[in-house]
RNA sequence: GGGCCUGUAGCUCAGGUGGUUAGAGCGCUACACUGAUAAUGUAGAGGUCCGUGGUUCGAGUCCACGCAGGCCCA
């Protein structure tokens, strides 16, 4: 009865769909976790993917990375459990709605009600959940699909209001404002999707400006500064350097005004400002109009120099006054000398770079209080300077006489032609030419010129949108920025830039979130407020939403609450009808944004559970994560909104390790997309290769966080270098058991100390590798994980262990020695079944049920097994190292016989092994048999330091005598170089020796230098790692003899198997006799070619017209074989 | 423009704290082995360690500045 099941050939897909079944039919992953019931917990979070798009195959990647640990931590004896998620909110599902329905933003509650476009929202974001479910099972990512989470739940949208309701309580949720693009000619802001339309950035001609900062308290220093908006000057409230770069004072006259003055600048910028005939001019010959004006460098500065610098406010309007540190130069990274003076004006009101820059810096910027007391911009909504700056340009036209197309009041500055006025008028100026005249009069600009650059444009009206200040919801992150950065220190971010850079550096420099969003698929905003703004409410449930509903009911602000009698649904419109009441009695209506989708995903820890409406204890349990993995990209996204909501709002980390993966590219590494034809079909490299080549290969061939470059060839190499030769070592193992009718068993193995070396040296690097895996899986390092244990079966297992106790399986009848083989192997192959489990979990559940098949107390799965630590006690280093040199002297001997031109078959009589120390020689004589078994050696001899025939080489140990001797290592070194016999004798034998360094005397140690034996002179020698191996050549008539015998049995097995004879069967040879040689080898020799190829009898009783002639290469053999 | 990652053989990747012959697998070529056989072994060819400077007795490794590719953010 055959107890292993052999295999002819392995269909890895199959395994994968039979493996799936199994575990579907014995609910074994339902299995892992009640197993486990009472176990501490591992809690792992999941990523909520959106299933309203197909998966790719970066999702096979960062799916199983994430299977990885779980499987890990169950094995090592946690409770695992996994509530799988779906992300159905935001942007990307409305633009797909829109697409689909062949409509805009626009027709959003016109020609399509809100509620039914929410209702076709909400029935597209699952189309795709099987083909979801469908790769989750086929790839073995074991997660629970039957109750996930769903972000568009009412359940899970009343968490995120109790969670809003929270961060209002603490006074963290604020109304303020973004500078976002907006169109005052459609009067509305523009998202960044419309603003990447095609055609949106034109490349049109503006009036740029260089103006002229006047610095306080200098005679006639003046800051260069250019913009291509020179509307937004009279908004200008700090200038901004680059602190790495180099500016210089340039002595010089105004262009316009030609008065002699200093200006100051970016060094690199200079060539853009001056004719380099004015360096070579005298500035005291300067006369007004001279078509070259001269210039002279009076200064360097370092920007970092500059910061701190007063310079007077250009528009000195008395309503635009600040106070301190406006008007002062500052820093901001941005600063380039591309383009501009290398100095830049910052207009806070009309960029965001520049609002960002000034709100770090707490530099206040230009605004106005309109009647209810609120801060706004100088230019108003539809594009027009308010009138307190229309006066003051107003009266510069009248000072100045500038002549324009039209008569202005006040209420008439436009800053971009909104009113469509006729630009080809010769008298026309637009308000940049305007300001442009007035500060060139006033030596306040110091060139003016047209400028063709790239600029955004509104796709409704085709006009220039302006940046503007938008008003937004927002969380005061920045309240909390501190504890941010404190608490991201104590997460293990694997890779750890990511941690301290990518993310670090972003908590660094954290700006408040801005919460708004103005669309309509997402969670509500649950705040409403009166028309002054003045009266605000937070609503934190459906329970007080409910009771705030009657309390408007009864007041007659609703007529009926939009809920009766059906279910309530916190989604938009229904929300949008209710209409609350204020403390004071007022009407109360509801903000109209909806939130960030990135909340939804953010408060996952939360809202899966219902909480704090349900499942606290499930919550507390599972709080916070102790695993998470993502895509890097989600490092802003959902990475972030965990780390914040938690912290802020539970005093806690969201997670405690995190590995945030790369991307998947094609294999010449361009981004994969589906446009381009380049992208990988999941299902389809499923079917080729099955879910385990896959993985490993995603997981293995680099660690996870570089890109991986995919290459179906890689998948293919790992299918057949580690796959393929795992499957070969289990079919061997299967093949001999099966004859010898082997069982394992636990209870009646052979102890391990009584096996053979061999047995224990595999063992003891089974150990090793134990150790090696278990070390990474618990640093989340897959990747040498998995390439530990590849190198194990391939070159330890495989190509050394099995090839040379092949002969034990084989060979006779069971006794001990084969029985122990036979364990030995079997207890590797177990345990890399487990070790491999979490990479793998379908081939290796499948090796693990064919090696436990036979067992009367099985366990069902190898996921359902502990993890088996590494038994110190079988670590046997020395052992180690003497394989290791067996390997080595094996691999010198094969080259060595392959230069000689002379097969393995063919026996030797001995080689010859320098060995400098009797350690060294301890550990070959401990594997002297195996050495010559493998190379068809008689006898191994040493060489040691008696014998006259060594020739020793010498250097230096430049790890030790470099941090010695430092700059003198060149001359200890030439030294050392120059040593002969008698000195390398001399530190050998009294340990030391004096040299002179230099004149100065010093000792060298022996440890201190590193002694080679390097040559034999007369033998044919081969180097490498230190060891030196020479090999006797010559061939006495015996070893011929023998040589002649081997090759013939390896003609008759061949022989054997083209006679398509089993293993067992016997034989009877008869071969006619050739020459007194070759007949007297064959003799000589007759009873080990009798049992190597099975024959009862070997008579040279032939027939040369009755045989089969045998080619042995030097002469041809007549050989009858029959089967008896 | 900023932050972060990557750059080592034709390809995919290793190369703690700097130490003098830069490694592996695949691929290629040749040879061998052969009762794991659609398996295996050995050898050979193949490198400006992205570039330029610097620190050092010594740099693939440390520093600076670049270049190329990627991601995120502007």
């Amino acid at each position: 009865m055959k107890k292993y099941q052999e295999f002819k050939q392995v269909d890895y897909p199959k395994i994968g769909e039979d493996v799936l079944a199994f575990w579907k039919n014995n609910a074994v992953f339902e299995k892992s976790i009640s197993n486990r019931e009472g176990a501490p917990s591992y809690t792992f979070y999941e990523g909520p993917p959106s299933a309203n798009g197909t998966p790719g195959i970066h999702h096979v990647m960062a799916r199983a990375i994430k299977d990885v640990f779980c499987r890990y931590k169950t094995l090592k004896g946690f409770q695992v459990k996994r509530k799988g998620g779906w992300d159905t909110h935001g942007l990307p599902v409305e633009l797909q709605v829109e697409k689909e329905l062949g409509i805009t933003k626009e027709d959003i509650g016109k020609k399509i009600s809100v509620e039914e476009y929410n209702q076709k929202c909400r029935e597209t974001v699952m189309r795709y959940k099987h083909e979801w479910d469908n790769l989750t099972e086929q790839i073995g990512y074991w997660v629970d699909l039957d109750d996930p989470y769903i972000t568009f739940d009412v359940k899970y949208v009343e968490s995120l209001w109790h969670l809003l309701k929270k961060l209002y309580e603490k006074d963290l949720i604020y109304k303020g404002y973004t500078i976002q693009p907006y169109s005052p000619a459609a009067g509305t802001g523009l998202s960044s999707h419309e603003l990447n339309q095609p055609g949106s950035y034109r490349d049109v001609k503006d009036t740029s400006i260089t103006a002229q900062f006047k610095v306080k308290g200098e005679e006639d220093l003046y800051i260069l500064a250019w913009t291509t908006t020179p509307w937004t000057l009279p908004s200008n409230s700090a200038l901004a350097i680059g602190e790495k770069l180099d500016y210089v004072k340039v002595k010089t006259f105004n262009p316009y005004t030609f008065a002699p003055q200093t200006v100051l600048l970016a060094k690199a910028r200079m060539s853009a400002y001056f004719n380099p005939k004015g360096a070579e001019a005298d500035l005291s010959a300067y006369k007004p109009g001279d078509k070259v004006i001269p210039y002279q460098v009076v200064e360097e500065i370092k920007g970092k120099d500059l910061i701190g610098m007063k310079y007077e406010q250009l528009f000195p309007i008395d309503a635009l006054a600040l106070p301190e540190p406006a008007f002062t130069v500052i820093s901001a990274d941005y600063v380039t000398t591309e383009d501009g003076t290398g100095i830049v004006h910052l207009a806070k009101a009309f960029g965001a770079d520049d609002f960002r820059t000034l709100v770090q810096q707490d530099v206040p910027g230009i605004f106005l209080k309109d009647e209810k007391g609120m801060e706004i911009p100088i230019v108003d909504k539809k594009g027009k300077f308010l009138p307190v700056v229309g006066e003051y340009l107003l009266s510069k036209m009248e000072e100045h006489s500038i002549q324009v197309h039209k008569t202005f009041t006040a209420d008439d500055f436009y800053v971009k032609n909104y009113t469509h006025d006729d630009e080809n008028d010769k008298a026309y100026k637009s308000t940049d030419v305007i300001i442009s005249i007035i500060l060139k009069n006033e030596n306040k600009a110091f060139k003016v010129e047209k400028y063709e650059h790239s600029y955004p444009h509104c796709w409704r009206t085709d006009m220039p949108i302006l940046y503007y200040p938008l008003e937004s919801w927002f969380i005061k992150t920045t309240a909390y920025k501190d504890k941010l950065v404190a608490f991201n220190k104590t997460i293990n971010w694997k890779p750890e830039s990511t941690g301290t850079g990518r993310f670090g550096n972003w908590l660094e420099n954290l700006v408040d979130w801005n919460l708004s969003r103005s669309r309509f698929w997402g969670t509500p905003l649950p705040i409403w407020r009166n028309k002054e703004g003045t009266q605000t409410r937070c609503i934190g449930s459906v329970a007080e939403l409910e009771a705030a509903i009657e309390e408007s009911i009864a007041k007659g602000y609703m007529k009926e609450s939009p809920y009766k009698g059906k279910e309530v649904d916190l989604h938009r419109p229904f929300v949008d009808d209710i209409v609350l009441v204020a403390e004071n009695g007022d009407k109360m209506f509801r903000e109209p944004d909806l939130i960030d989708v990135w909340f939804d995903s953010g408060a996952m820890p939360y809202a899966q559970w219902h909480y704090p409406f349900e499942n606290e204890e499930i919550f507390k349990a599972n709080y916070p994560a102790d695993f998470i993995a993502e895509g890097v990209d989600q490092t802003r996204g959902w990475f972030f909104t965990l780390h914040t909501l938690a912290v802020m709002l539970f005093d806690s980390v969201a997670f405690k390790n995190v590995i945030a993966n790369g991307l998947v590219l094609d294999k010449n590494g361009n981004k994969m997309s589906k446009r381009l034809g380049n992208a990988v079909d999941p299902f389809k490299t499923l079917k080729e290769f099955g879910p385990d080549a896959l993985r490993w290969y995603m997981l293995s061939n680099a660690n996870p966080w570089d890109n991986l470059k995919f290459n179906k060839e890689g998948v293919v190499e790992v299918q057949r270098r580690f796959f393929g030769t795992l499957q070969n070592t289990y079919n061997f193992f299967a093949l001999y058991a099966n004859l010898d009718a082997f069982a394992y068993d636990a209870a009646n193995v052979i102890p391990v100390n009584e096996r053979p070396e061999l047995d224990r040296w595999i063992l003891s690097k089974l150990q090793s590798l134990i150790k090696e895996t278990e070390t990474a899986y618990e640093n989340y390092d897959i990747t040498p994980a998995s390439r530990a244990i590849m190198n194990f079966t391939v070159d330890q297992l495989s190509n050394w262990y099995v090839r040379l106790a092949r002969k034990r399986f084989w060979r006779g009848d069971m006794n001990a020695d084969k029985q122990a083989a036979y364990e030995t192997l079997y207890e590797c192959l177990e345990v890399i079944a487990g070790l491999m489990s979490p990479v793998a979990p379908f081939y290796s559940d499948w090796l693990y049920q064919n090696l436990t098949s036979s067992l009367e107390n099985k366990t069902l799965s190898v996921h359902l097994t502990d993890w088996k630590p590494s038994n110190e006690a079988l670590i046997n280093l020395s052992l180690e190292n003497s394989m290791q040199l067996a390997q080595d002297i094996s691999s010198l001997v094969h080259s060595l016989r392959k230069k000689e031109r002379l097969k393995v078959r063919q026996p030797l009589q001995k080689v010859l092994i320098p060995v400098l120390n009797a350690e060294t020689k301890g550990l070959i004589e401990h594997v002297e048999d195996l050495i010559k078994s493998e190379v068809n050696i008689k006898s191994i001899e040493y060489i040691d330091d008696t014998s006259d025939i060594l020739v020793k080489s010498v250097k230096p140990n430049f790890a030790l005598l470099g941090k010695r001797f430092g700059p003198k290592m060149k001359a200890v070194n030439q030294l050392i170089q120059q040593w002969g016999k008698e000195e390398i004798a001399q530190i050998e034998k009294e340990g030391q020796v004096e040299i002179s360094i230099d004149g100065e005397a010093a000792t060298l140690k022996l440890e201190e230098v590193l002694i080679q034996s390097q040559d034999i002179p007369g033998w044919s020698v081969a180097t490498d790692n230190g060891i030196t191996v020479a090999l006797d050549v010559t061939l006495s008539t015996e070893l011929k003899e023998e040589g002649i015998a081997r090759d013939f049995v390896n003609r008759i097995q061949n022989f054997r198997k083209d006679m398509g004879l089993e293993v067992q069967d016997k034989i009877r040879i008869h071969i006619a006799p050739l020459n007194a040689t070759v007949d007297k080898a064959l003799l000589n020799f007759s009873d080990y070619i009798k049992t190597e190829t099975q024959a009862l009898g070997l008579t040279l009783d032939g027939d040369s017209n009755n045989s089969t002639v045998l080619d042995m290469d030097e002469f041809e053999l007549a050989v009858k074989v029959e089967k008896v």
